[in-house]
DNA sequence: AAGGCGGGGGA
DNA sequence: TCCCCAGCCTT
């Protein structure tokens, strides 16, 4: 191999970084890496893997604990079927594979979770399989490099990468090659500031030739936010509050809250209290108004959340509560897993 | 083919 | 603000 992917393996081995999952060839802690990985920047996903190692050091110990454990874990790092589909996926190894990780592609393609990129990850870095690894940033770094103008977010343009990709990948140590692209699309062939003056491949690059590197990847692209308000009843009794599994296809799958009233447009404090609107959820006889929090503002990537937090507190229990939600004990709220916007308020309000 | 799913960081 | 991140799953 004597062309532009010569100068790019040279590079990498000069400038890849040290990450916790380099030079290992445990594809359980491969296959951890990649997952955590998914729509993950590097850095935010680094303590979440030292964790997950920490905690499960093999993929029976990570089967034999409990979703919610799981899920505890995860918490903060967004995406949260990524946790429950690893947990079911450990539990797949366990009972199909005797806790001995599937050496196929296809088998690994088959556990929850894993994709087309993430399957070849594994196999092509654990394994050392001839398959490829096309991610965001190889997607970048082919479209410049040949001038490639099918959006990459259309089947088409998928399907193009990755027989593109196929053709590329050397017939020695593809994961090593895998990793060497991604690297470079990680490190100098970045979205809006390309370090072209310190790229490897540069000459062969038909971006850089053409001085139009952000015109690449093309994408068809559209992201529409949603506006969403949630007051949030939160409802404490002595040394026991009220809290809600959140099941539905709704954000959060598996996480933990309190009972809401959701509208799509903002409803004032003055409204809220003077119609009762928490009866919408739960009915109260005569509760006690402790305390309401200022609004939280939570920008995610499809809907931004604007959220309130009543606290009430129940002197004479008698109410009918929600289907969904249970008491425990406010000691005991550290044990479940809630999404970020929730943790915020329990340190500053509940915990405090 | 399109939409949903978190949270963080950079421009 | 908007975009993107070592994507995947459901509809």
């Amino acid at each position: 191999m004597n062309d532009w992917r010569q100068n790019l393996l040279n590079w990498y081995e000069a400038n890849k970084r040290d990450l916790p999952w380099r030079n290992i060839k445990d594809p359980y802690k491969i296959w951890l890496s990649e997952v955590i990985l998914q729509q993950t920047r590097v850095n935010q996903g680094w303590e979440y893997y030292l964790r997950f190692i920490k905690n499960y050091p093999t993929v029976s110990d990570l089967a034999a604990a409990s979703e919610q454990d799981v899920l505890k874990l995860w918490q903060g790092l967004g995406y949260y079927s990524r946790a429950r589909n690893l947990h079911a996926a450990a539990h797949t190894i366990v009972k199909e594979y005797e806790g001995k990780f599937p050496a196929k592609f296809e088998s690994i393609r088959a556990l929850k979770g894993v994709g087309d990129y993430t399957a070849g990850a594994i196999a092509s870095i654990a394994f050392n399989l001839n398959y490829p690894a096309v991610d965001g940033n190889v997607m970048r770094v082919y479209s410049r490099l040949f001038g490639i103008t099918t959006a990459i977010d259309s089947t088409n343009g998928k399907k193009q990468m990755n027989e593109l990709a196929v053709e590329l990948l050397p017939a020695k140590n593809p994961g090593t090659y895998n990793q060497a692209v991604m690297e470079l699309g990680a490190m100098v062939c970045l979205p809006s500031n390309p370090q072209c003056e310190s790229c490897p491949v540069q000459q062969a690059c038909y971006a850089f030739l053409h001085k139009n590197m952000l015109d690449f990847p093309v994408k068809q692209g559209k992201t529409k936010v949603r506006n969403r308000y949630l007051n949030y009843i939160v409802i404490v009794q002595k040394d026991s509050i009220l809290i809600r599994l959140r099941k539905s296809k709704d954000i959060w799958h598996g996480l933990h809250d309190f009972p809401v009233v959701e509208t799509d447009r903002p409803i004032t404090q003055a409204k809220f209290l003077k119609d009762k609107k928490w009866n919408e959820v739960v009915l109260l006889r005569n509760p006690v108004l402790k305390d309401v929090s200022e609004e939280y503002v939570h920008l995610l990537s499809h809907q931004k959340l604007f959220a309130r937090f009543y606290l009430l507190e129940i002197v004479n229990g008698k109410m009918e509560l929600p289907a969904d939600s249970f008491w425990i004990k406010i000691n005991d709220l550290e044990n479940y897993a809630v999404p970020k916007l929730i943790d915020l308020y329990i340190r500053k309000k509940i915990l405090k």
